[in-house]
RNA sequence: GGGCGUUUAGCUCAGUUGGUUAGAGCGUACGGAUCACACCCGUAAGGUCACAGGUUCGAGUCCUGUAACGCCCACCA
């Protein structure tokens, strides 16, 4: 690094930024070694939030990935043994969409006309080719992950992992197989998401349908043929449907005696009533209570269907308060249908046709039906009225086609409590009843008022506290997980199957396929572990509607066998390899993949080599916090802890921190379809990584919204693009810390009595405890700052953190110390130690500030070691810098270490350096300070005029405010400064009351402003005095309040009073 | 429908167990090409803390209710 050429005036983050990449990168900092820096060091872990592989960097990511940059920095600069492990998530079905959709635009071709293994070939082709854009793009903004260990969700790790844990709950029975109504996109021919469902208002109707009694001795004769539904007839004995009949809706159904003939139903999907297998209505509703229990006839279908009682599904209120209940095409149906045993009729084919179980109506489109259906309902009169309807229909997102609940085997992980013997007899679950009551138990709902209380708890706990509500109740409904995603891309579900006639056939299979001779398909594997180890295989009658696994075949009739192996020790050619050996059995795979979540639901033990014991694991597991967005707490949150425990014993983590979610000036989260976000990689080409990373932090409060005004600009090239106003913040701050450092250079530089350090007294012989009070001020400014901002990093307060390392930098370092040292190296006077104090502070201020600008303090870092290698106070603050490095340092050769490694001022700051005294002293010269430039201001005095200032001080503090008094003289630009206990008033002086002061500014009165400013004093004052004393004159104030709150309000009204009489006094005199 | 959050200066937000006449950044106004920085320096103006009750000696802060906005979850025959 060219460190000493000069600094150019402006700050340009792009001539510095890929210079510290390279270094940090070379110097390979970021990486983690369990052994390294030594085995006592604690340890500090983040796993990434791995990003889809399709992604590119959004706001989001640069929020949170600054958020963990900044915890992973601050502790490696501490000292820990810090791990960010990064990587990327494989994500399922937005992966596969992206590329078969670029497939079919370039080539024509589905998937279907490329088949299982070209698709997976492609797709991981195209993985290659741009799955490293989002890391590339983490890169740029700084973050200090280990890139050495990225690691994929589909990698080969990562997938011993799946294979074992899904070996593990199958063989624990926490793995079984059931229908479910999934999202079925009818296009693209694959269940979708409910969170890949996105709702649309769609203009339909609410068809009416009449549904005939069944059974002798209901309504009018002759219900048999009425009942085939086709029957002309029909619509004869629908004698008082007609809408002219008034009575209609009050009795619908009833013929003339008062009988009911047909109930009415009403629908938006009429093609479904070919998969009813009942109506249901309410129990306590009296026009229908007596039908319980009778029958309807199904018309176009003749099936006789249940009238059955469901209270949960029936909305008295509602239409006619009779429900047709289609279980394998309704979500509440299906629920119905469990809790009444009902048969579940599907009628649909993948691609959204009617099936073989539609009778006449088979092969149709759906829609195609639909219309049919309802004209043929129409020819029978069982057409009751049409209504125009609006519904919200769901959508899948990738085809944008209607989305139909479609009835479906899946696997699924069982949530719920377990019967407490099973329960028992599963390690995995650690005593609890169940895998939800596991990850309920681990997460702690309380407040904790300290770190050390938090760690005693020895739970995970939520920041905000707040969501750990959201995560508990969410878990609490115990809902099992559907595991099973009709996708190619993912991890094949390691289950392989086979159907038998009978128990011979399948002796046969299991003969070959655990046999103790060479044909034994396990038996190619390495170690010695027993069959029931690495193979658990459990069967389904045929015969059993509920499909319940059984470890033993039944002895009699067909079942299908189940296979679950444990493959661990496989490579990338494991699904082929079991693929042919389990064929040889004829045995084959199920054809689904998992879950996305499921994988990611293992990243934090996943990613450390689990299930090996290594030596990562062992240190770096569990990690110490957790940051993420609100949106997957459940989603991920809950099942990392879940799996965590489930494997490992152990959370995966000690701290959740969810961070807000950033959005449009209208409260609108960023959208693609809105196009109302930025791109982090355009404002590190505007502004900088830096600041970004400095606007984000300063952002992050604890509201769970971040709002972000945007605008569009168009560069010089043409280019538009979105920002926000908001990003200055941190490119100013940059540009200020630049300059700074810039100043502090030169003055370090231009010493006569050489640098300081270069003696190794870099004090200049000089106890900085006598020295003038600004050095005693900053240096104690520097302790507090040190203190404040890590106590605030430790709460996850970012944006405090970030507002106090700002405040510390620009408010006391700048705008009062730097003025300060200006003139005394100007003077000569007590220049060595400014000099020395300078170097501290810029020091302290880098280190402290490194975490969140991590480039530009770097950038300085450098240049600062090679204009003053030694900047600690001997005896007060001892530097890292000050020895060279140890030999476990990273850079042997440096002759000093990089700031990313540096030591972080202690946590506990510089208690040395404390001295409240003398910030309360400095306080007071400030408010004189300001007082005085304010009548300036006010009285139109050019900055360059010097003003003369005569100031009235109780006779005690004479002699120690005439040492102090250059802070007054230089930075209010005074002149002659008279320090006199028994000053009075001049005439033409404007007069000031601060603290215990008397300031009275010569030669610049102008009578009427004077007063228009003692009177608006006069005013402040009077206001207050009635405020205290009016609390005061309160008995029941005085009475009840604490003493020492009674007597801080006492003093200060003697103290406002005392000013009130100076202001007086200055008034009359006028 | 269930849960959560927000409402403080023109804008975006702080305000730490209740205790000065409520703060910051941006924006605005005035002054400043002073040898670190105009992406800067100095000064100022700007607020009935959404509304209504209550608790308390004392409320921006705690409680109840109302309103508006927003997020998550569930659901809509």
């Amino acid at each position: 690094m060219a460190s000493l050429e000069p600094l150019p005036p402006t700050y340009d983050p792009k001539a510095v930024e890929p210079e510290i990449r390279r270094c940090w990168s070379d110097g390979g900092y970021f990486h983690a070694d369990p052994s390294t820096p030594s085995p006592q060091a604690p340890t500090y872990v983040i796993v990434i939030p791995p990003p889809n592989v399709t992604g590119a960097l959004h706001g989001g990511h640069a929020l949170n990935n600054t958020l963990q940059d900044i915890l992973i920095r601050w502790h490696r600069m501490r000292g820990f043994n810090t791990l960010w492990m990064p990587g990327t998530d494989h994500a399922g079905i937005a992966t596969q969409a992206v590329v078969e959709k670029t497939i079919f635009e370039k080539e024509k071709k589905t998937r279907h006309d490329l088949g299982r293994e070209e698709l997976v070939r492609r797709i991981w082709e195209w993985k290659e080719k741009y799955g490293n854009r989002i890391i590339e793009q983490l890169k740029l903004m700084g973050c200090s992950c280990d890139w050495e260990r990225t690691r994929f969700t589909l990698d080969e790790t990562c997938a011993r992992a799946v294979r074992a844990t899904f070996f593990r709950m199958f063989r624990d029975g926490l793995i079984v197989r059931g229908k479910r109504l999934v999202n079925w996109d009818t296009a693209l021919q694959t269940a979708v998401a409910d969170d890949e469902v996105y709702h649309e208002k769609v203009k339909g109707h609410l068809w009416h349908i009449r549904y005939p009694l069944a059974g002798p001795g209901f309504g009018v004769q002759g219900s048999a043929p009425r009942a085939a539904g086709f029957s002309p007839r029909g619509a004869d004995t629908s004698l008082n449907a007609g809408e002219e009949d008034p009575s209609r809706d009050a009795s619908p159904g009833r013929d003339r005696e008062g009988a009911v003939e047909y109930l009415i139903v009403a629908t938006t999907r009429p093609e479904t009533m070919l998969g009813d297998t009942a109506v249901a209505v309410h129990p306590d509703d009296e026009r229908w209570k007596g039908l319980i229990g009778r029958k309807v006839v199904l018309p176009l279908t003749g099936r006789e269907i249940p009238i059955i009682a469901d209270p949960i599904l029936v909305n008295r209120e509602f239409g006619t308060g009779c429900v047709k209940v289609t279980p394998a095409h309704d979500p509440n149906d299906y629920q119905c249908g469990l809790r009444h045993g009902l048969p579940m009729i599907n009628i649909l084919t993948p691609d959204g046709r009617i099936n073989e179980n539609g009778g006449a109506y088979a092969g149709m489109d759906r829609y195609a039906a639909r219309r049919k259906i309802v004209a043929d309902l129409e020819a029978a009169g069982l057409l009751d009225k049409v209504e125009d309807h609006e519904s919200d229909v769901g959508h899948s997102d990738r085809s944008k086609t209607p989305i139909e609940p479609y009835l479906s085997d899946q696997w699924f992980v069982r949530m719920g409590d377990l019967d407490p013997a099973e329960a028992g007899r599963i390690e995995g679950l650690r005593g609890r009843s169940g895998l939800a009551q596991l990850a309920i138990d681990a997460v702690c709902t309380r407040e904790h008022a300290s770190a050390e209380e938090r760690k005693a708890c020895g739970k995970v706990h939520f920041f905000p506290q707040r969501y750990a509500n959201t995560y508990r109740d969410w878990l609490a409904e115990k809902r099992d997980w559907c595991i099973s995603r009709q996708l190619w891309w993912g991890h094949r579900i390691p289950i392989w199957s086979k159907h038998c006639d009978n128990i011979e056939s399948w002796r046969d299979s299991e003969r070959n396929l655990i046999g103790d001779g060479a044909q034994g398909v396990l038996s190619e594997r390495r170690d010695n572990s027993s069959p029931a180890e690495r193979l658990v295989v459990r069967f389904v009658a045929d015969n059993d509607p509920t499909s319940s696994f059984v470890k033993d075949p039944p002895p009699s009739g067909g079942f299908t066998a189940y296979v679950c192996p444990l493959l661990e020790d496989g490579d990338q050619q494991t699904d082929e390899w079991s693929n042919a050996a389990f064929k040889r059995c004829g045995l084959t795979q199920d054809p689904d993949v998992l879950d996305t979540w499921f994988s990611s639901a293992l990243w934090p033990h996943s990613t450390m080599g689990w299930p090996d014991d290594t030596a990562e694991l062992r240190k770096y597991y569990p990690g110490s916090v957790l940051s993420t967005a609100r949106e997957i707490i459940t989603l991920w949150v809950a099942r990392m802890v879940l799996t965590g425990l489930y494997n490992t014993g152990q959370a995966p983590f000690h701290d959740v921190y969810i961070h807000a979610v950033i959005q449009d000036a209208q409260g609108r989260p960023f959208k693609k379809s809105l196009n109302n976000g930025f791109d982090p990689v355009d404002i590190i080409e505007m502004y900088g990584a830096d600041a970004l990373r400095f606007t984000m932090a300063s952002l992050a409060t604890e509201t769970q919204d971040i709002r972000m005004p945007m605008k569009k600009v168009r560069l010089e090239g043409g280019r538009e693009l979105q920002t926000s106003e908001r990003f200055e913040l941190g490119r100013n701050f940059c540009n200020k810390i630049w300059n700074a450092a810039r100043f502090a250079f030169i003055t370090l530089e231009d010493s006569t009595g050489g640098r300081p350090g270069s003696d190794g007294s870099n004090t200049g012989g000089t106890p900085v405890r006598q020295g003038p009070i600004e050095d005693r001020w900053i240096l104690s400014r520097v302790s507090r700052a040190a203190v404040e901002v890590q106590d605030a990093l430790a709460r996850f307060a970012f944006s405090r953190a970030a507002g106090l390392a700002r405040d510390f930098f620009w408010d006391s370092l700048c705008d009062w110390y730097l003025e300060l040292v200006k003139s005394r190296v100007r003077e000569h006077r007590q220049a060595d130690q400014a000099r020395a104090v300078l170097a501290f502070a810029l020091d302290q201020a880098l280190r402290l500030l490194h975490p969140f600008v991590p480039f530009i303090t770097e950038r300085l870092w450098s240049q600062l070691n090679a204009i003053a290698p030694r900047r600690g106070l001997p005896g007060l603050a001892e530097l890292d810098t000050d020895s060279p490095p140890d030999n476990r340092g990273h850079d042997k050769a440096a002759p000093c270490r990089p700031l990313v490694i540096a030591r972080f001022p202690p946590i506990e700051g510089w208690p040395k350096l404390n001295d409240p005294a003398a910030e309360r002293v400095f306080e007071d010269l400030q408010t004189a300070t300001r007082a005085i430039r304010e009548v300036r201001s006010s009285r139109g005095v050019p900055p360059r005029q010097a003003v003369n200032v005569v100031v009235k001080v109780p006779a005690e503090r004479v002699e120690s405010l005439r040492q102090e008094a250059h802070v007054i003289r230089r930075l209010a630009n005074v002149g002659e400064l008279t320090i006199d206990p028994r000053a009075e008033r001049r005439p033409n002086a404007a007069t000031l009351a601060v603290g215990d002061m008397q300031i009275f500014v010569l030669d610049v009165i102008d009578s009427a402003a004077e007063r228009k400013r003692l009177e608006a004093e006069l005013a402040n004052l009077d206001g207050q005095i009635a405020a205290l004393g009016g609390k005061l004159a309160n008995e029941a104030f005085v009475a009840r309040a604490p003493a020492q709150v009674v007597a801080t309000e006492r003093e200060k009204l003697a103290a406002v009073q005392s000013r009130r009489e100076v202001v007086v006094r200055a008034l009359a005199e006028l």
